[in-house]
DNA sequence: TCAATCAATAGCCAGCGGGTTATCGATCCC
DNA sequence: GGGATCGATAACCCGCTGGCTATTGATTGA
């Protein structure tokens, strides 16, 4: 059920939309034009990502006349922060372990 | 140059991957045949897997005998929480910037 | 109204990556 | 030595994804 690592994960990887990523959180809203005009991909690839981010729920858009307007959701990175410390709090653990065993093998 | 997270997220974005790395920070130190057992996937998938975990720093493997045991390196993940505090970071500063401007639009 | 701009969609293609089976090298044990 | 086991490699296949161009839809402004 944890699917929202394998999202984030996978969305995460494509170094072009992690660029766009970055840059919203960076340079907060920006529009699918100023995204494009620095991106070294076509409109309709920066578009195609955007789309991706929103659907993994990484950014929202705002619709403003004919531009729409991106920025980053950070809400969406914490169950990869939840990963991080599971995969670390399981070492942890195993150490709280291990410290416990050498207590009891100490009496 | 920061390709260390280009290849932490690659690694990490497959599901069959990222299950093997989560199983040698829960149990520690496994050989590939115990992996493989339980794996969904041949012995062969598992062994480039783990290759792939390997050359991202991910995993080390000790070889005993003719089997191979496999352990998490958990300092490689520094890279990921890294990213993901510079990405909140710039959220935080950003709001820092706000608070500071409300400031002074106060006085 | 009509031309121009902005962003999304359609449709296509090439490359990569993850899966498989078959095989090989090395090690263990009888 | 010889058969069996373990894990890595080889060789191959197929689907997905990220890129492109062309087009459409919507909005703006002359």
């Amino acid at each position: 059920m944890p699917k929202a690592h394998d999202v984030l994960f996978r969305t995460l990887a494509d170094p072009t939309r992690r660029a766009l990523f970055e840059r919203l959180c960076r340079e907060g809203e920006t529009t699918v034009g100023a995204l494009t005009a620095r991106a070294r991909v076509s409109q309709p690839a920066v578009s195609k990502h955007l789309g991706v981010l929103r659907q993994a729920g990484l950014v929202r858009d705002r619709h403003e006349g004919r531009q729409t307007h991106y920025s980053a959701q950070l809400g969406a990175l914490a169950p990869l922060i939840d990963w991080t410390s599971q995969m670390t709090g399981f070492w942890q653990s195993r150490f709280d372990d291990l410290e416990d065993l050498l207590k009891r093998m100490d009496q």
